[in-house]
DNA sequence: GTGGTCTAGACCACT
DNA sequence: GTGGTCTAGACCACG
């Protein structure tokens, strides 16, 4: 496992490692029970304070993709095939609804819409 | 013309004012010339400091959408067809392209994004 | 209203701080829409940092007994009699479940349990 | 004797532990003398580390509810009737002075709160 | 001048 | 050596 931080960047850091780790576990590269490195480990590594990788970690946790045992370490949770596929089309749910509401309301059509996020793609 | 605010939005006030013009203006519902109420005035209706009511305007002004005749009041400015298309086009290109940034990343295709998206209009 | 802190106490600042209010909250002293001293100002007369004044009224605000205006203030939430006095019920509540729980585990009668907490009175 | 723990709980394992064995002892279940499992042989049937079984030891070690014999094992200290029933009335006292001072400090009366612990009987 | 966000780190309980 | 709790404060958006 990889975690890395874009430098200037406007996105905060714990989201930053959010995000990476959403995707991993999402996209299966990282099995059920899998360990995360020790947070210190990784705000060591990134040059970070401890308190912004909790961070990170705090929010997984409370999206249920990782589990915490005091004293022994975070771990990846346990989520059938179906369950990945399910957080990933609800990551991205809440911003298409934004995006047609948008749209809707300065008055484009389905069609103009999707053609403006296929021409982004 | 009909300004108001939802009232425990995470969404500031200033922010829906501007929204809620932005899309009369562009729409075209709003013809050039026409004399936006007194920042006092609105401010006194909602409810609210005429500081928060001045930087939806600010932002209006700063955007051209607005002009501003000292003593007098606030006006729409004169835009072309092309001009109110143009900025409508612009408001919805940034959402747009988070929208396929973050579908990409996930590993979703253009099609099943813009499937979600037809399916939230 | 009148802030204070127990200098050497095992019970966190943050904590102090919310059992004072949500006394006062619940008992009626503060009524609705009364408005709570910045918290800058309640850090500095207490000589804390505001981050510790910050996590008591984030507590009170995700339990519903105040309500926050972002760059106006936090104001005392309308509760009803019946309301208030159903929190005080419920903040009494877990507690003497435990102690009913522990002392059946430890095989006394509900009449000696009671007797155990007349006595402390 | 049955030793188990509740998975995903907020009680630590080794205070599990130890509140199992302190009711069973206090209790008369276990008789003095009897012989407690090898703390490895625990750790392993319950699949958690022997320094957590240790510690739930210790705490019984240094509470003289259990007696330790170099080379032999762990075994149940010699409590009179009495002795076994002041740690039962000592364990219970601390959590119903809390009760009742958090009542107390509410406003409720001896009588409302004795109530509220006799109904969660 | 107000609260919110983000980053920060000492200390402690638990393993 | 692990994560959890508590306290900390600069910076920013908002009014």
């Amino acid at each position: 496992m990889r975690l890395s931080l874009l430098p200037n960047s406007s996105i905060p850091a714990y989201k930053q490692l959010y995000d990476q780790l959403f995707k991993e576990i999402v996209s299966g590269e990282l099995v059920a029970g899998y360990a995360l490195p020790p947070i210190r480990t990784v705000a060591k590594e990134l040059g970070i304070s401890v308190i912004t990788v909790r961070s990170a970690w705090d929010a997984l946790l409370s999206d249920g993709l990782i589990e915490t045992v005091a004293g022994s370490g975070c771990f990846v949770a346990e989520l059938s095939y179906d369950e990945r596929l399910e957080r990933k089309i609800e990551a991205l749910k809440k911003p298409a609804e934004d995006l047609a509401a948008l749209a809707k309301s300065l008055g484009f059509s389905a069609e103009e819409t999707e053609k403006l996020v296929r021409d982004s793609f």
